[in-house]
DNA sequence: CTGAAAGCGCTTACAG
DNA sequence: CTGAAAGCGCTTACAG
């Protein structure tokens, strides 16, 4: 049955397959199943064209010796690695973190590694940088976080050295089978549906920079959901942050400074609702006695700060998955991804305006 | 000068070296060179057995056209690849993220990319999945961040099978050029001449797990230059915590049911030195009036409670940075890294205890 | 359904 | 100091 075939001349080792896992390679599989290496290469590649015997005898073996294709032989003979990039501009650690571990997630078992890139979108040479990256180690895709994920010059980079590509942003800006879509939009809407149910009618709103889709999506739900209950926030309750935790501190002084000053304020992440509390605990005003604060992100400060923050979360860990499982996908079996939603977590900043207390 | 030599058998493509910056192969730069591919190789992996006017000429060549050798075709023949892994278990995003581009700083332009590794220690076979990222993608070394720096199993596996490997830790567990020893003790120990500079003598720690290096290195560091100085705490005053911001609010909750109660307290991370300013907060206390707060990690939490936390930073970026060079020299240049120094971060939670002010 | 030949882009002995 | 041959462990045409 398994009758030793004469050796090829590639295979000039007279031992057997060693005992260690990592060390035989498919001319050991082959020439102990009787077949040739590109049979086994075929069970490997999952060929359709193996007869279902020939097939489950390779496999057994592969299975009993612990074969495992080396990558870069592969690679090396596909003209392309078994590494994922991710590329990433975003300070928020966690952010960072929650993705790698859900695309991790995602690659598990599938013989890919994941690689990192981190960028700083600002630079002028960004591109040329993730597309040394890309060429060098011939990547077999890559996946963008926001906010790189919004840049098109970035993207058609992409598209022209024919790079695959799965990105990760608050709206479809691509076919739907290049996107995990994270509806920012429905996390602003439900925070406007809760200060509304709490009664609060003068409320502030700090937005994020409008070149941030995100921003302009958590920002224009957020307007939209409360006209269509009626309240309409004046041109001095709406003012610009940078999603940063100094601007938090800043833009909050200037809303507490209003006359009838807001009952609530939603910071459009929670960075900057965290400039919120500060800004208002230097007032001297309680949260949430005097003031009601909801944030965005369900960033580790949101649940340590004191009172804890209401705040929106965001599944960035599926969303991680998503996008590797999307790019592993066969070329022809392109589909679009289940949609991810995110929702209100509610804790201990925000209740009632006082003088609208029942 | 740049006679076309006959092409060898592998050799076979008619057109020049494609523009393109990543497609031309050794064998382009061999015959514009009219060198050997040998000879190529020598140069890429500078070889001193190259005569110089060759050498200038080829790295000239490849500079022009732009041709940087197939990392996956080197891995192959060398048995290595090109790729460097970090093997962490900490749920600090922040560190994790520092010591990500850390490295990246100390692999850029090396050719090295990084690969990550998030792994639960806990697990009874973590040190098998360790054993297959290695072994399956021939990994050219990793670093292994706390906790799983101080795993001899771990290590003993490594060794094993022959793996390169770093090591970064509070006090050196191995040779000297295989560690960053991060020295956490000194940074303790400066939390302890600062307290006791502004008169605090009745104070309150809470330590890590006792399993963890950093734990027993701070707690012991902290102790002993306090003792040094005169302050003995008294074995109510030191509580276990778990390096969770909810442990340290519960071992807050207890030191501050002592009496007289502690005019400070000190973390010894700044997870749970917030659990000490909402369990502070809770009871009505303020800091640092009432008492002062001192934690460890200057993590991003830190600047952002209000009042902002006094802590001590360790300098993350700069270890991944050194981890990462120290993989990357020659087995025959060991050397040991320089030392890495930790540094108290005066912000606004400490203050004389109001007994004693002056 | 299966296999022998040639090749992916490099390197390691081995000669000179 | 330099090069021709063989090989790293896989795959892609091309035959059968």
């Amino acid at each position: 049955m398994t009758t030793r075939r004469p050796r090829t001349a590639a295979s000039d080792t007279a031992d057997p397959p060693a005992a260690d896992g990592g060390a035989s390679t498919i001319n050991d599989i082959a020439r102990l199943a009787g077949v040739s290496k590109k049979t086994v290469s075929r069970v490997i590649n999952r060929s359709p064209l193996v007869r279902p015997d020939t097939r489950e005898k390779v496999e057994a073996l592969m299975e009993k010796v612990g074969y495992v294709p080396d990558p870069m032989a592969r690679g090396l003979a596909f003209r392309k690695s078994f590494l994922i990039g991710m590329v990433s501009d975003n300070p928020n650690a966690q952010y960072i973190v929650n993705m790698q571990n859900g695309a991790l997630d995602g690659l598990r078992g599938s013989g890919y590694e994941l690689v990192v890139h981190p960028c700083d979108s600002k630079s002028a040479d960004y591109i040329a940088g993730v597309r040394r990256f890309v060429l060098q180690h011939r990547l077999a895709g890559v996946f963008l976080v926001p906010r790189v994920s919004e840049d098109e010059a970035l993207v058609d980079m992409l598209r022209e050295i024919g790079c695959r590509y799965a990105r990760i942003a608050a709206v479809s800006l691509d076919e739907p089978w290049r996107m995990i879509t994270t509806n920012d939009r429905d996390g602003a809407v439900e925070v406007a549906k809760y200060l509304d149910s709490l009664g609060h009618r003068n409320i502030g709103l700090i937005t994020g920079p409008t070149r941030y889709l995100s921003a302009r999506e958590r920002g224009g739900g957020f307007l939209e959901a409360l006209r269509a209950r009626g309240v309409e926030l004046g041109a001095d309750h709406v003012v610009e942050g940078g999603y940063t935790f100094e601007s938090g501190v800043a833009c909050a002084e200037r809303l507490l400074a209003l006359t009838p000053r807001p009952t609530a304020i939603f910071a459009l992440n929670d960075e900057m609702a965290a400039g919120v509390c500060k800004a208002a605990f230097r007032l001297g005003l309680r949260i949430p006695e005097d003031l009601s604060v909801v944030g965005f992100d369900d960033s580790p400060l949101a649940s340590r700060l004191w009172p804890s923050l209401t705040t929106v979360r965001l599944p960035i860990r599926e969303m991680g998955m998503l996008a590797a499982q999307l790019l592993q996908r066969e070329e022809n079996r392109k589909q679009t991804p289940p949609l991810v939603t995110p929702h209100l977590v509610i804790r201990e900043s925000c209740q009632p305006p006082v003088a609208e207390r029942r």
